[in-house]
DNA sequence: TTTTTTTGTGCAATCGATATCGGGAACGTT
DNA sequence: AACGTTCCCGATATCGATTGCACAAAAAAA
């Protein structure tokens, strides 16, 4: 592929590198003739500065990085579709990356992101991850970074998430008031924060209505299915819950899932609420129940922050927190 | 973010960046003492090279680019996570872009993996790609492409994609089999690949049976879900189909609910096979007979073809068409 | 001892674009 | 006539890393 440098142009209009890169920018030092000239000619050749030329000399790329523990996941895939409209609208690219839960490959992602001189990393921790000290490290270095969804607790830096404790607090209400009294909490490891918060919600409403919290009817699963279902079924047989509220779009699944294959009815017997972005959630059968997160605003305003971030004064820049709300859906899977 | 360049370790060490370069490439020319100190020295401070430099000097990037009509896809995410998978082995890294099913942002697309200086890119064409040309000019210039799943007839070029011909013989004759006569056929734009593909097996299937191609039966659907859903509630009450094949996840979820909007029964009245990666598809309600494609394969093969492309010898590298077979899922959406 | 070879390093050019500095020409000012 | 401004533009260093070439010192061969 021959590509055409700022050399090319000022040989062959017999001016030199730096009038040529002036005339491009716009320089007020250029007269109006030879900009013409310049622009006329880098037009016809169909000239395009080299953006890791740009890079390398600005030490910066106009480039974000966006990490998540798994590209194929309803959730995820929205976040990333809001962010990479904000980031398209603010002259940015994004490269996507995932670390498919592992710590380790996270920490990889971000040596890579570091290393490629990426602007700024949106963030949604994998399920391994304990230990904080290397974000907190970039933090104190000013590297512009948001968390979105699974944010570090105790950390201070700018996140971006849904209203766990409400969506959780909602769904739980809504199960009790439908009459269960046995509701099971099936969700994600406890490290994460999205799983404490909810975990707050479900008890919180459990505790307005006088209900007495029963560890054993609160499973926190790791991302292994074929454990997640066993475990489930598990629950089923030995607590027998009248409900059960989920914390992801896999759990939910994995969920009606078990419920099916074990013959039970949902919602005589079992009603399931799911907290989820899945499309499919009314065509299911039965329709279920779900708390819906905004994965697309997730995503774009944490953008919104990462380049306000990128761009702005860092000194000026206090750590921002945005919290979404989130819906709860009625379907058919909570009836009484 | 303080960075160490080799010019710093040079400083420390009293050495030329040439030596402190080479000794970190291993080369012979160095005396061993040199190296210790050097590599040592580099260890300690936590040396990485800069891939921008790099890339400036080389002129390429170690990095491929894949362009996707959406994301937020099952089959699209899928095969990213494929093609993710096998880059990451052979040492590339991974950007995405998405197209909106937009030709001038697939043109944009392409244009930014140009000049990032990409060193190659695995596409899978826009809903509105029409014009070929831009994509024949590239491949003239050996830029290393490889098209997946919806590839672009007539072009000479790699190209990676599931047996549609196949899978939609194979969706038309089980419903054939199970009794079906009026099998309606709702699919995607005309001009993309997988559509005639899968229109040619659909119709293949009907000739065999002896059963007359019906164009009404047929219905090409653009990307605006509000008008699928009514085509599909026309078709039904003009035309009296007994089944629907459906060439999509999008296209089969639309079905499932403007069939379940008109109170019409699946499968006793109107039969369904959709052509999707859907994980749920075995938990709707009834559940959905599917062709299954092989995504995350595509995804993977099409990389590994794309890579060999990029590090191999352009003379002998002839096109390479590779083509997965899919499977019939047969499920309750079919039953006679 | 002298010449040749080997070994280990440094210098400088290069990749593409930009910014600093400075030079030459044209014009105005005393 | 001498000097200062202003306007345009060019030479060059720079970003970080690699590499061909030169070259010195040490080792080997004559």
């Amino acid at each position: 592929m021959e590509t055409i440098t700022i050399k090319d142009i000022a040989k062959a209009l017999n001016l030199s590198t730096s009038t040529v890169s002036r005339a491009i920018r716009g320089s007020y030092e250029i007269s109006d003739a030879t900009k013409k000239l310049v622009l006329d000619y880098a037009e016809k050749v169909n000239y395009r500065p080299n953006p890791i030329a740009l890079s390398l000399r600005e030490n910066k790329s106009r480039s974000i990085g966006i990490i998540v523990p798994e590209i194929a996941n309803n959730f995820f895939s929205n976040a990333i579709n809001g962010a990479e409209d904000v980031a398209q609208k603010r002259g940015y690219h994004v490269m996507i990356f995932q670390t498919r839960e592992s710590d380790l490959k996270e920490k990889a992602c971000l040596e890579h992101v570091l290393s490629r001189k990426l602007d700024g990393v949106l963030i949604s921790l994998s399920g391994s991850t304990q230990d904080y000290t290397y974000l907190e490290h970039l933090l104190k270095g000013e590297f512009p970074m948001v968390f979105f969804d699974r944010v570090p607790d105790g950390v201070k830096a700018n996140k971006v998430v849904a209203n766990n404790f409400q969506g959780a607090f909602d769904a739980t209400e809504h199960l009790i008031k439908t009459g269960r009294k046995r509701i099971g909490h099936i969700t994600s490891p406890p490290i994460l924060s999205i799983t404490q918060e909810r975990l707050a919600g479900y008890k919180a409403a459990l505790e307005k209505y006088n209900i007495p919290f029963n560890e054993n009817l609160v499973k926190f699963m790791e991302f292994d299915y074929s454990i997640i279902a066993e475990t489930i079924k598990k629950l089923i047989k030995e607590e027998n819950p009248d409900a059960l509220f989920t914390a992801s779009d896999r759990l939910a699944l994995s969920c009606y899932d078990a419920i099916k294959s074990l013959n039970v009815k949902i919602p005589e017997e079992v009603a399931v609420v799911g907290f989820t972005n899945l499309k499919v959630a009314n065509l299911l059968s039965p329709s279920m129940t779900t708390v819906t997160q905004p994965a697309f605003d997730l995503g774009a305003e944490a953008v919104n922050i990462l380049i306000d971030n990128i761009e702005g004064n860092k000194r000026d820049m206090a750590f921002k927190k945005l919290e979404l709300p989130t819906s709860l859906e009625i379907r058919a899977s909570s009836k009484i």
